[in-house]
DNA sequence: TTTACTTCTGTACTCGAGTACGGAGTCAAG
DNA sequence: CTTGACTCCGTACTCGAGTACAGAAGTAAA
């Protein structure tokens, strides 16, 4: 084990890639303690904090949100597995349905581009047809 | 063509599915135009106001968001469609973009979800500690 | 010790896309 | 002609994830 180092928020930040307000934000949301300032000085952060920051960004970048970033630290600490998988697995779900919505967008697009290259410039131009209109976008109707 | 409609806001609102909150939004936004209200009485809104915000809603489920949504209406349907189709690229591109993210994070994430199924339930999470450690993640570094 | 950066604290602002609300005016049915 | 629903208008609030800023205090280097 490293001996545990001494941050200033500063050097907090730089080493995890946020900005110190950032930090401070996660502090006032209850993902982050905030260590007591010893003698009227400078708040000192430890490597845990360092970690627990790393651990915030990275489940940040898995799509979750700050949320439940909170309950899945919640989980660790109790290290419940079954809870945070059923986390996870939600998580994959929404994931999908988000994916298959901006596939269909995509397709829709696609299709328009391709009418609008091949169509002759003097006609109204396809895509805006399509957005105008009662062609190709109902596939995309809520529900 | 059928003769012009003479909607109220509430019925503009129903038939195009949005809230009433949400067109005076639109005004003002500056998507939509109000009406004047002729002799003290009520807006009254046209067919045609009716279409544009069916266009909104649906350029709205292809991706777009209102400010662009604001620039395909700027464009005129025959002599901008160079750049409405430009436009409609750079939105695919942004699209794929977005796919490519959710489906690594997808991935990371179904993957971590084995090990935990596989593991023992001694052990810490595997979902967790892939947010505190050094494995798998790291393809979603940023950049 | 002075200078120049950081830190601390609190509050307010940003963006995007609305939603909510209060009080006044309008309109149609009974 | 009153009642109840709808409209108008302005302002303020929501959510999520921060960012900005002012003013005071701490700190490191010359």
């Amino acid at each position: 084990m490293k001996k545990s180092l001494s941050l200033t928020v500063g050097e907090l930040a730089k080493a995890t890639g946020v900005h110190v307000e950032t930090v401070r934000y996660y502090q006032r949301r209850g993902l982050l303690a905030t260590p007591e300032r010893r003698y009227g000085t400078i708040r000192r952060y430890t490597d845990a904090d360092r970690d627990r920051l790393r651990f915030i960004r990275r489940a940040q970048r898995l799509g979750f949100t700050l949320e439940e970033i909170a309950q899945l630290l919640a989980l660790d600490a109790i290290r419940d597995r079954d809870r945070a998988r059923a986390l996870a697995e939600i998580k994959v779900a929404d994931l999908d349905a988000r994916i298959a919505d901006l596939r269909a967008m995509r397709r829709v697009l696609v299709e328009r581009i391709a009418h609008c290259v091949h169509g002759r410039s003097a006609e109204p131009c396809p895509i805006l047809d399509a957005f105008r209109g009662d062609v190709g976008v109902e596939s995309l109707e809520e529900g």
